[in-house]
DNA sequence: ATGAAAGCGCTAACAT
DNA sequence: ATGTTAGCGCTTTCAT
């Protein structure tokens, strides 16, 4: 390996322990010898070496980044959090490490063996897991801080990141509403998917608010996927073609139905209106350009990493909770009567 | 911390080196012993430190992920080929740690400091440094292995892949010659990203091998964003009535032309055909689907992580070329005359 | 202000 | 087959 401590403090004619003490600024240290401590580090190109003082200081300034590790297809969540997060996180001298679970063959245990296994200060668990999944009562067993993203969690060590996804639906809902429109599909993501039930409720919420009578006949669930909008709008259009909007759980969705819709000269937003849910970074140059509910990635992000970061420091868990915009775009048209 | 090696050979009345070997299933150790030493791994639930063995064993185990740190707001290269290296590298054994190296304000050495600082057995750097980049200096400079993604190197311990955006450019600019067109313009990225002058040499290879004269007031830079795709379109379009075809340097900037022309009713392909490039995730379900250039990034990425392995087996660099795929979808229309 | 030495958890000679 | 021991690079008492 390459310089070591020891070697700096022969270059130095000084001992380890001043030289070390030199290196982490504390007190006792003449500025004669600080001054040629620092100097030989430069010549000698010396670079700290973390692992060795993690296992004296036994704490390690790392951040275990919990992904699953399953199927890539359908565009993971994690990829639009995790550029933001890490990003927090380094700046906070924090080095990230990033551990695959799988959401299929989880054993009970291997939460707890990856942040042992290397001395993890804290984990972020990213979206993806689903409400129930073995890992969250991996979580509660442990005392290690840890930050889920889009499920909820209570507990002293842990904090928890949600945006509201009813309220997102319900903004969804009511731009259409107030748009016109009486008749409004809504094709979900899978069902048994948290957020799935969450956004159902906002556009159901939306349209009582409203005095529009919930119709289960209005309402599909699919896979989140862009085959999938694609065949449950056509199905949700041919059985009720008095529907003149439908709102879809996720933006590739929406996208595969208008794409599809299209071939078959069914124009957007000429005549069907669509919402997206996501605000997904192409969703502002799609064809036409899609209205959407905006995910704020970047600030869950920053929120997640500081919420870390708190509880490393010993603070309280807590809940944030992260508010939707509405984007409004022009995949919906206004319709009178 | 936890439970340690030693509290285990205590536990099963062994010595330290005795339960090391166990754990290491190392020749040498009765099967009584063994069982006995798997038993109070279970039952203390051990789990060995790495950080410690990594301190003796002078290699760690973990590679790291050099990404760039600058802008998100275009959609970075490097979320394509992440999910697909990590999954290869973990099972490999491999711990993966992320490293954000900003473009702009690199210093010299920095890349060495954090290979060092973590001891890590490998580098792979993403795509988003530019050729020239002083990090690819530094690279030569060590002899850690490191495999890079998108940009030529060439040293023992560096492996390079690349996908052969030649043939990629030649490849779209040949699909749209075959399909009728004469008059092909090129909307190139930002010029000096080597990349683009890749494409463009390929869209210049296609025209010349079908005989059709290069015309460089077809050809435009703009800087691989939606808005800048629909703007020069616009201006190519306007200087160039002729033009019935163009080609993009990525599928961005085709997306936000396409959604740009169609609101000034210019529809894709009737009016106009277009070609994009990446094979974006959500290319297929665009409106109309993007024929394009599939970058393999799947491909790319297990390969980038087997030729890292092999750098750090100790065999020697090489190059890996990755072949670009056609896409053939819905933005071209065949012309005749 | 500085130094000596113990020890973090582990592996790997080197005994026995 | 098993045990003893010397470190790996560093921080941190405890002396001086």
């Amino acid at each position: 390996m390459g310089i070591s401590i020891i070697d700096l403090a022969k270059h130095c004619n000084l001992s380890v322990s001043t030289v070390s003490r030199a290196l982490n600024n504390q007190y006792g240290v003449s500025e004669k010898a600080r001054q040629k401590v620092l100097k030989a580090v430069d010549e000698l190109r010396y670079v700290p070496n973390e692992g060795a003082k993690e296992l004296v200081r036994k704490r390690s300034n790392v951040i275990g980044l919990i992904l699953h590790g399953d199927d890539y297809e359908v565009e993971p969540a994690f990829l639009h959090h995790l550029p933001y997060i890490n990003q927090v996180l380094n700046e906070a001298g924090k080095d990230t490490m990033i551990q695959t679970i799988s959401r299929v063959n989880y054993h009970s245990g291997e939460l707890q063996q990856f942040i042992q296994k290397r001395n993890f200060e804290g984990c972020i668990i990213f979206p993806g897991f689903l409400k129930g999944h073995p890992i969250f009562d991996d979580v509660l067993k442990i005392k290690t801080p840890v930050v889920v993203l889009e499920e909820e969690i209570e507990a002293p060590h842990c904090s928890s990141i949600n945006t509201d996804e009813i309220l997102g639906g319900e903004l969804a809902t009511e731009h259409l509403i107030l748009s016109g429109h009486k008749h409004i599909g809504f094709i979900n993501g899978l069902g048994f998917i948290h957020i799935s039930n969450l956004r159902f409720q906002g556009y159901k919420k939306a349209l009582e608010k409203h005095g529009i009578p919930y119709n289960q006949e209005y309402v599909m669930e699919s896979n989140y996927k862009g085959e999938g909008g694609a065949e449950a709008s056509t199905e949700l259009l041919q059985r009720n073609p008095e529907i003149t909007a439908i709102f879809f759980a996720n933006d590739v969705m929406a996208m595969g139905a208008i794409s599809n819709l299209s071939k078959r000269n069914i124009a957007v937003p000429q005549d069907i209106s669509i919402v997206g849910y996501d605000g997904h970074r192409l969703s502002q140059f799609y064809n036409p350009p899609l209205t959407t509910i905006q995910i704020q990635y970047k600030e869950i992000g920053g929120k997640a990493a500081h919420a870390l970061l708190e509880l490393i420091e010993g603070r309280q868990g807590k809940s944030v909770s992260i508010v939707p915009r509405l984007l409004k775009r022009e995949s919906v048209k206004r319709i009178d009567y």
